[in-house]
RNA sequence: GGAGAGGUGGCUGAGUGGUCGAAAGCACCGGAUUGCUAAUUCGGCGUAGGAAGAAAUUCUUACCGCAGGUUCAAAUCCUGUCCUCUCCGCCA
């Protein structure tokens, strides 16, 4: 959410950033409202002004004057209420199309309509592979050394789930433990989430649950959703607290499942591991000062190609487009992974996200930060980026790195972890 | 799931209808003082919004888990709800 300050005042360059980002709002309505609401909250807090003057006069009052003092007390309240209940209207309602207008925008993000004007700003240091052979996908790979089991997900909880099984397992965790590691390095602090959480905490990430077309499972008869990313319960972790200014960058590392409806997602269509019901990501999530979010930012890029490189597989970075960007993000990086099973001859995938949030996010979560002896706190700035989404991080592997043979080359950061050289050795 | 207790400012903790944005202590900040030094003393010290001002600042509204209700007036009374703790039950 932007501040309702902040959208008054610069209502132009809002409505211009609506329309790069291709979601119409209703800005010159928000002002109307807002101006309106504004007068009625000063007169609402003039009428409990002179309130609060009038009670305070009873205790002392002699009693014969009482009864007038409080009548007029009475009538000051009414007036109150009655001024109160019109801004509250006003205020559920400027809420609501505050909700639709996404953050602005990084002045660098390059403007497009969609996806296709995403920037490639780099690729990774593995090259495309070429195959002097049929190179399977990662379906058929699968069902060559029984990795992955489609129909019984089906059975048991229906299309777009699935059983990982054999060294399909061993590859998630090591790829789990992989990316860990890897952050704890880096200062990350772990943390294993819930898998649900509360709609506040959904809205206050940026998500809409319960709406049509939405990507989340909600849990009948409760408030609580499956979580679509650890974003959500990351972010949601650290609600309304003021954190030390001394203490930030806090960067955290998440593992949970990740589920998602993909209602409307139809007709995209995607085979095997790419688009399903569930999986298993670890995410990274960043609590900064306002003006480190930028180098955060940069820096968990940089850790997801570190990842990528270090696991061999050929990516390309890009730089998200205005007209695709998500409602919260400022600035978006995708990685898109090269998988030789995708299209007649290979495509990309993308593989990871990563976010600059700024304040839009902090400030529906109520998240500050506080320096020391200095007056006041402000709101911190969020940011995420996938670390390793276990399913599509899979595909990447097995297609990337298949032989000949069939068997699948296990790449050396795996190693320790996987245990083993090849699969189907 | 059942029974009980409780949620107050950075912390501890008073406060059961008006004089409470809230005692006291600790912590913190500023000043003074100091040969007995983890001392003494004075003062300051919550957050968010609005108005005025160039600014220091001043005025004002809201906030005592959260949401409602009663009342001229609520931290204080009532209802609901969430959370924490203790005991019991169940259980990986």
């Amino acid at each position: 959410m932007l501040d309702r300050k902040f959208v008054l005042e610069n209502a132009e360059l809002v409505k211009a950033n609506c329309t790069h980002r291709g979601t119409p709002a209703e800005i010159d309505k928000f002002v109307e409202l807002e101006l309106l609401r504004k007068t009625k909250l000063s007169q609402a807090e003039e009428f409990n002004r002179q309130a609060n003057a009038t009670s305070a006069k009873i205790g002392a009052a002699a009693p014969a004057e009482r009864e007038a003092i409080k009548e007029q007390g009475r009538k000051l309240r009414e007036q109150k209420e009655a001024v109160q209940s019109e801004h509250d209207a006003l205020d559920k309602e400027i809420a609501a199309i505050l909700t639709r207008v996404p953050n602005m925008t990084h002045p660098a993000a390059p403007i497009g309509r969609d996806d296709q004007a995403n920037l490639e700003i780099a690729r990774g240091k593995t090259a495309i592979p070429t195959f002097d052979f049929q190179a399977k996908d990662h379906l058929q790979l699968g069902k060559l050394h029984d990795m992955i089991d489609f129909e019984a997900g089906a059975r048991v909880a229906g299309a777009g789930f699935y059983f990982l099984k054999n060294d399909a397992v061993l590859l998630e965790l090591a790829l789990q433990q992989f990316a860990v590691h890897l952050l704890i390095k880096h200062g990350f602090v772990p943390v294993s989430t819930p898998d649900v959480a509360n709609t506040e905490t959904l809205h206050g990430i940026g998500f809409i649950p319960r709406g049509p077309e939405t990507q989340i499972y909600s849990i009948e008869n409760t408030d609580l959703n499956l979580v679509a990313t650890a974003e959500i319960t990351l972010g949601g972790m650290y609600a309304g607290q003021v954190l030390e200014a001394e203490n930030l960058p806090l960067k955290l590392v998440g593992i949970s499942h990740c589920f998602r409806t993909e209602a409307g997602a139809a007709g995209r269509a995607s085979k095997g591991l790419y688009r399903v019901h569930q999986f298993t990501k670890i995410e990274m999530f960043a609590f900064t000062l306002p003006n480190q979010s930028d180098a955060v930012h940069e820096e968990l890029r940089q850790l997801e190609c570190d990842l990528f490189d270090a696991l061999e597989i050929p990516y390309r970075v890009v730089d998200t487009a205005t007209g695709d960007l998500g409602g919260p993000a400022y600035r978006k990086y995708d990685l898109e992974a090269w998988m030789p099973g995708r299209g007649t001859a290979g495509e990309w995938g993308e593989v990871t996200s990563t976010s600059n949030c700024t304040d839009y996010q902090a400030r529906r979560l109520n998240i500050r930060s506080r320096t020391k002896n200095e007056k006041g706190t402000q709101l911190v700035h969020t940011l995420n980026g996938t670390a390793i989404a276990i399913s599509r991080a899979i595909i990447a592997v097995m297609e990337n790195h298949q032989l000949a043979d069939g068997t699948i080359r296990v790449p050396a950061a795996l190693r320790p972890w996987m245990g083993k050289e090849f699969i189907g050795k």
